[in-house]
DNA sequence: TTTAAAAAAAGGGTTTTTCCCTTAAATTAT
DNA sequence: ATAATTTAAGGGAAAAACCCTTTTTTTAAA
């Protein structure tokens, strides 16, 4: 009886190893390979013509993680499901990766029986989620997002407002008048609603623009 | 032959297995325990006399810590090592986990052989280490630390600075006059190396004194 | 293509907050 | 009692915040 290849792209050996022998252990699937990161697997598959039914995906990996890998999969390999594994689970990074493409999103206190039916799941349907991540994706839909879009030089601006420069230096610094900063810092107040520089780096922090 | 006895402390239940699973494969060790967090630990102390040789422990649980139930250990339990297991390389994680009485540091992307050769190490001679853990210690030595320390009142005035208060409206709160608060903000300026406000909110996140 | 509308960039000027230096009283430690 | 530390406070300059107006550039429409 043929069982479905799987790939496991993860960087923390042991767990990637791990993984891997519990994989082996389930009837219907192999382990045809472990990568450490993103790039590994796409050299792989460059020089080589076995293909694997479903990937196991970390998401946090040095030289290219998993949403890059991801992305890349879905554009050169669509048939190639991919499922995330990964100990994060705030909504930004799930989404991400599930806009990426991946098939499905495990974290990784998950027991093997579940791994197991996940990766059935994916083969046959095309997709598996827990109840966990539909919350979230439902939670992304239903919750009006209300998602404030920056201009170019607003995230600029944004960011250099971070920083101990006065708004004259930030001004120097962008080659526009010190009035003009003054403007997009009174038309960020009023959009993010804060009342002073303070307010406006830690919104800045709080929602990834700058990182301290 | 008589195996030496682990228990494993993790709250992802396929690495805690995988690990079991691991250590098992092992010829002088055997799991005779997972728990999923400290608490949990510290009941099975509680109420069965079978002590393990050696406690693998992951750092970042709900309930009870890794350092916490580490620090717990030490106190309790002097006889039992712990070897901290985790993906946190941070320099600080690290140094409190030490400090905290852990006998060896790994990261979680360690190979099989290595956290054998960890186990016996630290059964045989009381303590492993790696050379990244090594060198976090010895940074942590010379490298002058300098580690500044802050008044209780202090810390909440910075807190209270990384809000969108004014300085008057924190001196209110807190009951003093603005021109103390105003006392308290040079003195930290100074300290701390920061020119305005601004810098003093990122010192105060980098720090971990105030979480945005 | 000219014109109208909208957005971006600047300017002027006022109030408030921040910042810095210095001094003094009250508290705590030696 | 004396020395440090903490708390409190004044004066004054700089920066930040605020509001309203004008010019320039971009975009959309007639």
């Amino acid at each position: 009886m043929k069982k479905y290849k799987i790939v496991i792209v993860e960087d923390h050996l042991l767990l990637s190893q791990a993984i891997g022998n519990i994989v082996d252990s389930f009837d219907d699937f192999e382990v045809i390979c472990l990568c450490n990161n993103g790039k590994e697997l796409t050299e792989k598959f460059s020089n080589s013509d076995v293909i694997p039914d479903v990937i196991l995906m970390d998401i946090n990996m040095p030289i290219m993680n998993g949403i890059e890998t991801t992305e890349w999969l879905t554009k050169h390999h669509p048939n190639v499901k991919v499922l995330a594994l990964s100990v994060e689970d705030d909504e930004d990074t799930v989404l991400r990766m599930l806009r990426a493409g991946a098939k499905g999103y495990l974290l990784k206190d998950v027991e093997k029986s579940i791994l197991e039916e996940a990766l059935l799941e994916v083969i046959k349907n095309g997709f598996y989620h827990t109840k966990d991540v539909t919350d979230i994706l439902m939670n992304s839909i239903c919750g009006e997002q209300e998602s404030i879009q920056f201009k170019e030089n607003e995230l600029i601006f944004i960011r250099y407002a971070c920083s101990e420069m006065t708004y004259k230096e930030i001004a120097e610094k962008m080659f526009l008048s010190p009035k003009t900063i003054d403007g997009y810092r009174q038309v960020l107040f009023g959009k993010l609603g804060v009342k002073n520089r303070i307010g406006l780096a830690m919104y800045a922090i709080r929602n990834k623009i700058f990182m301290p």
